[in-house]
DNA sequence: TTGTAGGCGTTATCAA
DNA sequence: TTGATAACGCCTACAA
């Protein structure tokens, strides 16, 4: 069965085509009647039209891409389901676009901008490590959203939204020392992570250094690497090892919420207890840290303010048809759970 | 800045477009020589084919789509996973298309269908009610992927995987009566959806009649409505009312884990123990049952399994170019966790 | 080995 | 109110 086109349409309705595209799109200069009936034809034959050829045919399209990478991260659903909102609201369409771990989302920009003549786009988590030269490459507003930077690699030039992670796990770490904990392990990224690893890892130093603490090698614990090494298993697997490497320590700081939520079963299997015998703080505030016994210290992203200030930033971009280069950060908030405690 | 064509880079390189198209896709009748030059030209004047004016020419493109309904549903992950996996091996093109809440998603397939040249669709999740007519103007392979179908809705001239709801419910709910359970609650959908949760409280209900307990609807407790019913929320929420209504009982089967969860967690916030006080069990097997704690007693669907089990059936329609109208359905695997024990 | 030209399915312009 | 027709950007016979 061949595909039904635009030209069949009007063939079978003894019309022109520009008058069948008018049906379609609801543009004026069409009878009422011509339109009803065309529109019937339409139904009838079960016709769609094609969307390659419309964008082919457009200039411009009221459409904003959200590029994810690691589409599965729990992290990043309340975000979509904000942008989503947002989006619809300003009438137009959103496209939510999945990034290969090992696709360069640049890429992937530039190609989605043509093939749907894009009006802006929101790049969501990763680790940006791309040259401005590359960036400057995709011509359409855009704005970097929850993305991990490290100084080397702040665009200033371009428009982003993000929590500071470095002061972040400083103020999480910091308000374990607080509690009197003086043995604080890190469950963190390999040393070459260039990402959020890096940066909550160096919030990490500075907090213990802030309470005099030294800091020992013994007490930093490698995730699993790979894709996962975020994951709930990492946190799992490496807890273990830490438990039996019968290191000392009363505090765990987890740079991610999952890991917190293994090393915590991990630590139960093993018959000690959160927080009795050791402290776990997490980062991100996914909702699971509320039900999780005990609920989770974390430090909570404000992830629908941050997707709000995300797309009013690109909207503001798109409609003043002007660069931005403001580069908003959020404050995270220290939420307080049972997973922690004073000694 | 106008967008460069294939045209402009033909002209640049003084060449034939068609020169220049050979060149991008590796096609011979070349000299390796003008194709390098090409392909230089091509990086440093950025340039990327457009899509849609590709899909509008090809007649054919090696891509499946999976559309998903519900994205945010961690359930799916794993099965996307596998799915991408799979079809990456078969050199096959992997989109991921979400389907709004309000979407039709016939209508999102039929449209991707000729925008894309798709060769084949999965539908994952969501709660099909579709007439066998609407589907069958879908005119490329497809096969339906762990969604919930009553009977009355089972649709034997098309391909789908599942496992079977209302046997799997049946199972673990008659698991909580040998355990000594007579008064068992379940917090399920209102009695107007017309899906899983239908299907597991039919399960529940069989399960009862087996164990010779009175069917009680003092024991139904309705989850909230709206798309977030089989939330941890909505288990929160609805297990505090269940608190609150001093209704005895001595297990919850909660028709997914999510909602387990959030019902786990109320009742350690009204001061009583799961399993001690009450036996909670769920449904679906997330990776977060395990970790939980206590860990979840709970009907794991094998979701790698059958995410597999429906590309084997996609591939098989695509090479054959036949329909195939298997219904397969995969037995659901009683974990038994820490959320339930005997009295 | 290379270039020219026609067509994929639309939309939009211009006449009628 | 309508209908031809020229793009949109690319691929692919077919010709050279």
């Amino acid at each position: 069965m061949k595909n039904v086109t635009i030209k069949d349409i009007a063939k079978m309705c003894g019309v022109g085509v520009s008058t069948v595209s008018r049906a379609i799109n609801d543009n004026p200069g069409i009878s009422a009647e011509t339109k009803e009936h065309i529109l019937d034809v339409i139904r009838e034959n079960n016709y769609v039209p094609n969307n390659s050829a419309r964008n082919l045919k457009r200039s411009e399209t009221e459409t904003i891409a959200v590029l994810v990478k690691g589409i599965g991260n729990s992290f990043f659903s309340p975000m979509i389901t904000e942008f989503e909102k947002i989006i619809q609201e300003k009438k137009y369409t959103f496209v939510l676009q999945r990034v290969d771990e090992n696709q360069d989302e640049i890429d992937v920009a530039m190609e989605i901008e043509k093939e749907k003549r894009l009006k802006g786009i929101v790049f969501l988590g990763g680790y940006f490590s791309h040259s401005k030269e590359k960036l400057g490459k995709i011509t359409v507003p855009f704005v970097l959203s929850t993305i991990g930077m490290t100084d080397s690699m702040v665009h200033r030039e371009f428009a982003s939204v993000a929590v500071d992670d470095e002061k972040e796990s400083f103020k999480i770490v910091d308000y374990l020392c607080s509690l009197g904990h003086k043995k604080i392990a890190i469950f963190a990224a390999s040393p070459d992570d260039e990402s959020i690893g890096k940066l909550r890892m160096r919030g990490y130093k500075k907090a213990l250094i802030k309470n005099g603490i030294e800091y020992d090698e013994n007490l930093v614990f490698e995730l699993t690497s790979g894709n996962e090494r975020y994951s709930i298993k990492s946190g799992y697997i490496t807890a273990k090892k830490m438990l039996k490497s019968n290191v000392e320590c009363t505090a765990i700081f987890a740079i991610t919420d999952a890991i917190a939520i293994g090393a915590c079963r991990a630590i139960w299997d093993e018959n000690k207890k959160v927080p009795e015998d050791y402290s776990i703080a997490g980062f991100d505030g996914l909702e699971m840290t509320k039900y999780y016994i005990p609920s989770f210290t974390t430090i909570r992203q404000p992830v629908e303010k941050m997707a709000r200030e995300t797309l009013r930033m690109l909207f503001q971009m798109i409609d003043s048809k002007k660069r931005l280069n403001e580069n908003v950060i959020f404050p995270g908030e220290l939420i307080i759970g049972e997973s922690t405690r004073g000694i």
